[in-house]
DNA sequence: TACTATGTATAATC
DNA sequence: GATTATACATAGTA
């Protein structure tokens, strides 16, 4: 007699109880950041992969270090070789100007999703005290508007324990 | 006689045969995507993927979109219920400004690279233009600052050959 | 958490 | 790009 059916074949649809959901979202979840690791081994490339769970919390995961890979520059436009590149007349100065801002977004944007990546654990100290404040982590369905602005409160408060926690502050 | 070997286990280091890299590179990366498609309708949860190939052009895959997942409000923490939550004591004005900013720059970030995402086909025109500029596209190997530079400058033109090709400009 | 059977991804090949 | 055989991921169970 089969001690277990084995993996089913399963329909990509919600999985419906919140508890099997979470079992899944989990697995799948290591599943997938494994497979990151393997393309970067295997490929030399570099990637990040972000995954907010439903009830708004983010995973990071960036092989390699993506603050290392795009950055170590404060200011790219700056240094050589881009300053004797010549990229073409389509490059006016203001668009550079603009390009350079978004970059120092991207960049910064990394780094800030590591710091909280690595620190993530200092939230369960907060859930606590916050408790009575998070009502809106509550899963729900359906409530588009809301949901967007809940994902937006976990990120902002997120932050705010994070650069609370951290002697010299994140910002 | 077997047709083939089928899947052999490989160990997870670098495809050396550079053709082969490619080819392993382009399925697992389908895979990947395929793995984030599953796991966001299965969990009900949002993701973003950003790959840098070895030559440095990024791919993205965000399901949903997470423009729409986050975006929606130019000023979040001037919508309720933002105004009307307490934090608590630790969020001075300042910090909460900040985050803001933070928030900001994601999305904006996102923006961009489902902009740069859809689009990316436009590149293969400039590529031709600029063939004789491209020569850091060039695969090296172990060039650490020189590929930081290359990757960062594949950036810049990507952003600058998109912001050509669009009428409006996506600055 | 750990197991096991089965579905799925993919290395090798064409 | 299509096929095939095998390695791997994971649904269901304990």
């Amino acid at each position: 007699m089969r001690l277990t059916k084995g993996k089913q074949k399963i329909v990509m649809k919600k999985v419906e109880a919140y508890a099997d959901r979470m079992i899944t979202f989990s697995k799948r979840k290591s599943g997938i950041s494994k497979k990151i690791n393997e393309i970067v081994s295997l490929c030399n490339v570099e990637t990040i992969f972000l995954v907010f769970s439903e009830s708004g919390k983010p995973y990071t995961f960036a092989y390699p270090s993506l603050k290392e890979a795009l950055g170590g520059f404060e200011n790219p436009l700056s240094h050589e070789p881009f300053a004797s590149i010549n990229v073409g007349p389509l490059v006016e100065a203001y668009k550079r100007e603009k390009i350079q801002v978004l970059m120092q977004r991207y960049v910064d944007l990394v780094e800030e999703l590591e710091i909280q990546n690595e620190k993530e654990k200092i939230l369960k100290k907060s859930e606590k005290e916050n408790k009575e404040k998070m009502w809106w982590i509550t899963p729900t369905e359906g409530l588009s508007v809301k949901e967007k602005m809940c994902r937006r409160q976990t990120f902002l408060d997120l932050h705010v324990s994070l650069s609370d926690m951290d002697g010299e502050g994140i910002f």
